[in-house]
DNA sequence: CACGTTAATATGTGCATGCATATTATCTTA
DNA sequence: TAAGATAATATGCATGCACATATTAACGTG
């Protein structure tokens, strides 16, 4: 073996790893099952199990119960993104975070939102417009609708010293939600806060979390020129 | 126990959750150790090991040898991007998939891409220049560059029949890359590949792919307008 | 021969245990 | 008292074993 020689689980993972890119195990093959490499490598099950089963995860192998395992055909990249508060995100890159409340009112869900963030029927939510600054630069301008019913104490706050953003993650914790990236044009409010010229291509997210079957928040942000998400596979 | 009562370390799971979401373990505030929490479940500490291995992975809680386990304080939205092939994302919407190569020739690698795309001095590399299609209507835009020191086959490849994007999976697997997301403005050329309006926002995506310390491919896609990258967390 | 039953098999998961390792607290000693 | 050695402790990891479960292959039987 190459680096990690132990019978680390690790180390075992490494060179199934060489094995699959050398080719000495073609896509789609079905590799030795977890006994026979046990005894291989002089280890226990458990520790090829877990080596494989981490190459599962990752999508490189497919493993099925007694059809065994096998090298994963168009093995998908999988990319995991990082989405930290827009605070720390800013403050990462060692610049000054602060951010500016635009609007704040209580109003109907819009019926685009209907489908997707089914609030009770007549009640209102909350609305916030936020611009983020780095640096006195806008960076990021927020749109987002709360739910007062999964979060009532947020009628009571004003968002000017802590975002939303960051209010929400300490006092709604959301059991899953939907995040989707897409691409706008600058219309004459967003070029405006965000210092882009009309028409600019500009990268946003929009998200949407629950906690169990209520909804929380619909966020949508769009982030200033020139804004690139990345991560490494 | 909510649902999965059992004492199936995913059971033990939801329930630390729960515990998280009920606010019983405060943001920041230290849990139980694994010695305790199994033997309040009744069950092994293996057991409740994997159960909070897999909180820590989703990174909703903090571990530290010694320190014990904690609620971590700003628990960071992580996604995961499941990045198909173009044919196989195409055709799991139920269209059909078809591509055509608009340019391939070898050249100098542009000065542009020097710093990412670190290739032999004066080499050349195989660049392509593709229009993937849904049911006949433009999907993606593609411009790729190619090492042909990583992947020399490459060079005898036509790429009519099987795109690049397939080949490469198939033939010069990568050990890592970076990935990265941003906007752009269809200029005149990608208008008119991509049925756009000019100017009009448009997704993309950049990929660098190495195998060990040679990159093997550099690669943008730009995605016709109305595109959207969806993913749950 | 078709079809349902049964057996074989590979992975999935749980348990008990022991040692490894990182980190913190405590105790020495100059 | 400050600094270094040492002990205590919580998590990390490996082992060997047993049983669960999904899936395939083999087998009967009408």
């Amino acid at each position: 073996m190459t680096l990690a020689d132990t019978n680390s689980w690790t180390g075992i993972r490494e060179e199934l790893l060489r094995r699959i890119h050398d080719r000495i195990w073609q896509p789609g093959e079905q590799i030795p099952h977890e006994a026979d490499l046990a005894e291989e490598f002089g280890c226990a099950r458990t520790t090829v199990n877990r080596a494989l089963r981490d190459l599962a995860e990752s999508g490189l192998v497919v493993r099925k119960r007694r059809a065994g395992t096998r090298v994963a055909l168009n093995p998908p990249q999988r990319a995991t993104l990082t989405i930290p508060i827009l605070r720390e995100e800013v403050e990462a890159l060692g610049r000054t975070y602060r951010h500016s409340l635009l609007e704040r009112d209580f109003r109907p869900l819009p019926p685009m939102l209907h489908g997707a963030f089914q609030v009770s029927l007549g009640a209102d939510v909350l609305f916030l417009k936020t611009l983020h600054f780095a640096d006195d630069r806008p960076y990021v301008f927020e749109e987002r609708y709360i739910n007062l019913e999964a979060a009532p104490a947020a009628r009571d706050m004003t968002f000017e010293d802590v975002s939303a953003n960051e209010w929400l993650v300490h006092n709604a914790p959301y059991s899953h939600g939907d995040i989707s990236f897409f691409a706008v044009n600058a219309d004459k409010t967003l070029s405006r806060k965000l210092d882009a010229s009309t028409g600019a291509a500009l990268f946003a997210m929009e998200r949407i979390t629950w906690t169990g079957p209520l909804p929380i928040t619909h966020v949508r942000l769009i982030f200033a020129p020139g804004y690139r998400m990345r991560t490494e596979i």
